[in-house]
DNA sequence: ACCTGAACACCGTTCAAGT
DNA sequence: ACCTGAACACCGTTCAAGT
């Protein structure tokens, strides 16, 4: 098959542009949400990324918002679900969430997909599956297993959309701590008391706290009520 | 000072155009939201609605942001501080988180800017206030409190926002089902086996299923670790 | 079958000019 | 001090026209 006489067949001249498709628009517009926040993921300067005009999108995705939900879900590959031998399914779901955490904050954009879109592609319902088996390992079926997972989920999401968005918008931790200083402490006492914790943030700390309670939560529900 | 002479001084003839302010600003903007949907709090058709051009809001307020903020706590004036004499903390904040959430829902839009904006309006910091003492009543305190309260308003704002962008954009419950029913229950099992749980949708119910596993989550962790 | 240009109906924001 | 018009730099989407 390997002909010696044809070896300089060279690479066919490749058309100055290649053609577009499903795939490298979708990757191109996640470049552009990583770069730009979520002000990148417009039609139009994904067109101008892949060197052509908006209408050449609309061939291969109909409209603005399947390209974000195709977008949602390619974030959602680098997910990592954890897998480690030996590990509890109470750590294993943590590093899980916490990686889908992470992600989503490296795509500012991509949080507020996660809260807008029904997460019906692959990766996303791979990520659905693995903690609804974490769920079961933990004795939690049926609805508490269904309403848990979206309580997860959901939390996750919208820490990760807070926390996008007000970066995106530039609000400081010091806007914040500055206008409960100023605050009326007869009027608001229990916030003036509680100055200093409201305004203590690590994140990481602070995420991992809230989804034990919320894993706490829905064990003991189950257990009291056995729903 | 009455001079029975100058009687017909008369409402003196108003301008045609009422000037603007502020405060008529923030109303026009959150009536468009209520009733056009998020779309509907743009500098632009505000200004249409005041028969004026999109530059004379300039004046009253800096930019979209800040009005966005304006209204988000004019729309949590309505939010209903349930205070019942002799009713348990617990039962008053979910009435009160109920309201919370029914007013994000009556706004649709408004849940989005829950997400987005520091809560440092009046209105917004009453609710704060309230949710601090109903804590301090079930004797939650200190980091607990101040982490609750993020926890409990991020949850009522999340699930109102994830609520009112999938009814703007069309999205049925049909279509989901729809989607989970076409699975391979090879590669999804726990998905496929779950089906019916992960649609329904009592949303009144799922709510309150939610905030209890919250708060019993909360408290079981701050009686655990004594934080 | 795919791509393009031009157009339509929108955005937020600025700024010189008017009263 | 307030309001206006016009302009600038953007949006998503459509559609007739080209290859």
């Amino acid at each position: 098959m390997n002909n010696p006489t044809r070896t300089i067949i060279s690479r066919r001249s490749r058309p100055a542009k290649e053609p577009l498709s499903k795939d490298i628009i979708v990757k191109t517009a996640l470049e552009l949400l990583k770069s730009e926040g979520s002000s990148g993921l417009s039609m139009r300067k994904i067109a101008k990324a892949l060197d052509t005009g908006p209408s050449s999108l609309y061939v291969y995705v109909t409209n603005h918002q399947e390209l974000s939900a195709f977008v949602l879900d390619a974030g959602m590959e680098s997910v990592v679900l954890s897998n480690e031998e030996g590990v509890s399914w109470e750590i294993r779901l943590y590093e899980t969430l916490h990686s889908y955490l992470t992600v989503l904050m490296e795509f500012p954009g991509v949080a507020g997909l996660a809260l807008n879109t029904i997460p019906i592609g692959p990766h996303s319902l791979a990520l659905t599956e693995y903690i609804l088996e974490r769920l079961h390992e933990a004795g939690i079926h049926s609805t508490s297993a269904a309403w848990g997972l979206d309580l997860l989920m959901l939390y996750a999401s919208s820490v990760a959309f807070e926390q996008a968005s007000r970066a995106e918008n530039g609000t400081t931790l010091q806007a914040i701590s500055a206008s409960y200083r100023s605050l009326n402490d007869k009027q608001y006492p229990m916030i003036a008391s509680l100055q200093s914790e409201l305004i203590t943030s690590d994140g990481e700390e602070r995420f991992r706290w809230g989804l034990e309670a919320i894993l706490q939560g829905i064990l003991q529900r189950q257990s009291k009520f056995g729903i």
